[in-house]
DNA sequence: AGCACGCCGACT
DNA sequence: GTCGGCGTGCTC
């Protein structure tokens, strides 16, 4: 009879690990090992754990020990190299190691369902499964021809690129800078293919993760890759599985099935015993970055991964986030540029302004704008209008009294969405009718002000009755599957002008393309966020990258038109001239200049309270409770939305030069912010991307 | 974070 | 007389 003491990580606040009884037992089969899951009772619950270590004996009382009820789940201990992960980014993001761990893992995993654990684990290991396995989506049924060998054949700069990757066995991070069209995604899979195929040869087992901002956003990624390697085994893992689908999409990467596991953010922390190659696609995106809970940037997460293995890790965008770009510069990225468009006739678009203080633009569409729409329409291509702004106006107002629509429970304005007859907010998702005169003086001539893409549909069909006009953006998607349908339409031919928010920036290739016209970009060229003219870039650059993919005649080559009350503005400058390199460059330069990331380093601390008064009054005792040498401690202030559904929001940014000095400070502070026992809310961020 | 205990207001 | 509001205390 043995007994041992385990040392075991739970999801919980409480910064500790926690000790268990376990004795063995005649029934008992197995032995505990490090990174297997138990279930321990926890107060008056029962939860699941991971054990961290195995003891002879305990610091905590013999009376507080409790027993373990049991070994969970019988799969493959997680690894040591996988609880590393996990604990550096608790370490490093000031979270407990069983927060980070646990929620990763598949429910089914954790609660007590060995029974279907089991079924799942039978199916993954039954060898005829190996390329039907329906943990990797059965409807995908790979066309006969799709071999390995079908694939194209690469220019010089792709080729070069996947012999950088693949040459060296060791970790080493690329910067992958291609324009859209550049054929980056050939690249992945080109080196994906070859690491697999060398370690085939050398009878070892590889695993390639393959990163993705947002999977529903680009199913044609996922199509390809399913379709070049259709006698492989590819996983996904997103937030829209079903738990069933999570449990047996995870078990076969941990498992070793999978031999690509392609996923959003969250994947970066699956467990993937063979990996062997690291690919985050757009990394610049913003969506890498979780934006609540614990707040982690998984592009950050996969390099620290690449690192820890000793593997190969490939960035890729046309428009590298400018921390990666400084790291290219600096040479702890190594650059790898594609500048050809893979599709040779394929020519970048022309880019153009439309100076909308000489051409007005009264219903938001300037003459010159019209004009490229009827040209269109006459040739039966195809446009994209492009407005970051949905609903019909974003706010509604009384010419009589002043009258305007705030929300009651934040500080902003209820949007008009007209279609629907509603006042929304976007921020805490309240909804009124539509009053149909001004609340406080009765006045019937309520004003919509501003432009929201539902108005921008309405004055589209009125000026082009005949052509097929379609709105996409998270309204008109709401019902699960519609957004997929609408953008079938587009591929389909069915819509002559499409008009959406970033939803239509992202991933889709449309052939049929010639026009993308950009209503209202200006709002973020002199927003308060440092960041917001490299997102501002990026998304201009990528939503011009739907137009003209396709190869076609140089008279009718695709255009991009920006309208500005700016034209003079650098940032268009150098989006005209698709020059990326002189935009970071110049970015880059203003950033040392006025002492910002990526030259310091920054946390952020977030209060949320009732009263604003409360939540500045903790941020300043907080930053009261200790020294803070080296540490820029700004003042309290209030977030630009101080109130959302009701409750007070406020933070504080620290800042300093030296990453290391700043985390040896925040791991200090933590602790001491605890202590403070305070009953408000309150949240660190590391490395903060909205300020 | 859960979850339970605990002590004060409007209801079947 | 009870249901339920959220303060506060604890979790190996």
């Amino acid at each position: 009879m043995s007994k041992k003491i385990l040392k075991v990580a739970l999801d919980t606040p409480l910064d500790t690990t926690f000790d268990y009884r376990w004795t063995h037992t005649t029934t008992e089969t197995s032995f505990p090992q490090v990174g297997q899951l138990v279930r321990v009772p926890f107060g008056r619950r029962e939860v699941t754990g991971l054990i961290l270590d195995v003891l002879d004996s305990s610091d905590v009382d013999e009376g507080k020990l409790r027993d373990v009820i049991a070994l969970r789940a019988p799969i493959a201990p997680l690894s040591s190299e996988w609880i590393a992960l996990c604990r550096f980014a608790a370490d490093y993001y000031h979270r407990p190691l069983g927060e980070v761990a646990l929620p990763g893992l598949p429910k089914h995993l954790r609660e007590a369902k060995p029974a279907s654990i089991d079924r799942v684990l039978k199916k993954l290991h039954a060898p005829a499964a190996s390329t039907t396995l329906p943990a990797v989506d059965p409807e995908v049924n790979p066309a006969p021809d799709s071999s390995p060998n079908s694939a194209p054949v690469l220019n010089d700069e792709q080729r070069a690129a996947v012999d950088a990757i693949t040459r060296k066995r060791e970790f080493a991070p690329f910067l992958l800078h291609g324009v859209t069209g550049s054929g980056k995604t050939e690249v992945y899979l080109h080196a994906a293919q070859a690491l697999l195929e060398q370690a085939r040869q050398s009878s070892t087992r590889a695993q390639i993760l393959l990163l993705v901002p947002e999977i529903n956003l680009t199913p044609q990624l996922e199509h390809h890759v399913r379709a070049r390697f259709p006698h492989l085994t590819v996983a996904t893992l997103h937030s829209q599985l079903s738990e069933a689908e999570r449990l047996r999409h995870w078990l076969s990467a941990h498992e070793a099935h999978a031999d690509i596991v392609l996923g959003t953010r969250l994947a970066v922390l699956a467990s993937l015993p063979h990996l062997r190659l690291v690919v985050i696609d757009e990394e610049h995106d913003p969506s890498y970055k979780q934006q609540e809970g614990l707040r982690y940037s998984a592009r950050d997460l996969a390099v620290w991964r690449a690192r820890q293995l000793n593997i190969p890790v490939v960035l890729g965008s046309a428009t590298p986030s400018i921390e990666s770009w400084h790291h290219a510069g600096s040479g702890r990225y190594r650059r790898l540029n594609l500048t050809q468009r893979a599709v040779v006739q394929a020519s970048l678009p022309r880019i153009g302004l439309i100076d909308i203080e000489r051409d007005k633009a009264p219903e938001g569409l300037s003459a010159p704008m019209i004009a490229a729409l009827h040209d269109r329409l006459a040739h039966g291509e195809q446009s994209l209008l492009f407005l970051n702004r949905r609903g019909y106006a974003p706010v509604m107002h009384c010419d009589a009294c002043g009258w305007i629509s705030h929300c009651r429970r934040c500080t902003a304005y209820m949007v008009l969405h007209k279609p629907e007859r509603r006042l929304r907010c976007h921020h805490c998702s309240l909804e009124l009718r539509v009053p149909v005169s001004c609340p406080t003086c009765g006045n019937l001539d309520l004003q919509a002000l501003g432009r929201g893409t539902q108005r921008i549909e309405e004055h589209l069909k009125a000026t082009f009755p005949m052509a097929r006009v379609l709105r996409i953006d998270a309204d008109s998607t709401r019902r699960k599957g519609s957004a997929q349908q609408a953008f079938e339409a587009v591929h389909r031919g069915d819509v002559d002008i499409l008009l959406g928010t970033q939803m239509v920036a992202k991933g889709h290739d449309f052939q049929r393309l010639t026009l993308v016209g950009v209503i209202n970009p200006d709002t973020a060229l002199f927003s308060h966020d440092y960041r917001a003219g490299e997102r501002l870039f990026a998304q201009l650059m990528q939503v011009a990258g739907r137009a003209g993919r396709a190869a076609m005649s140089q008279e009718r080559r695709s255009e991009v038109l920006l309208q500005t009350r700016y034209p003079q503005h650098p940032l268009y400058h150098a989006l005209l001239a698709h020059d990326y390199a002189g935009f970071a460059e110049a970015t880059l330069n203003e950033r040392r200049a006025a002492g910002l990331p990526p030259f310091i380093h920054q946390a952020l601390l977030r209060a949320e309270a009732k009263t604003l008064p409360m939540a500045l009054e903790f941020l300043r005792s907080a930053s009261a409770q200790l020294p803070h040498e080296g540490i820029r401690m700004n003042e309290p202030v209030p977030l630009t939305i101080t109130r959302v559904a009701g409750v007070e929001r406020a933070q504080l940014l620290l800042e300093c030069e030296s990453r290391a000095q700043l985390q040896a400070f925040l791991t200090r502070w933590m602790p001491a912010l605890r202590a403070m026992k305070t009953r408000l809310r309150w949240s660190l961020e590391v490395d903060p991307v909205d300020i």
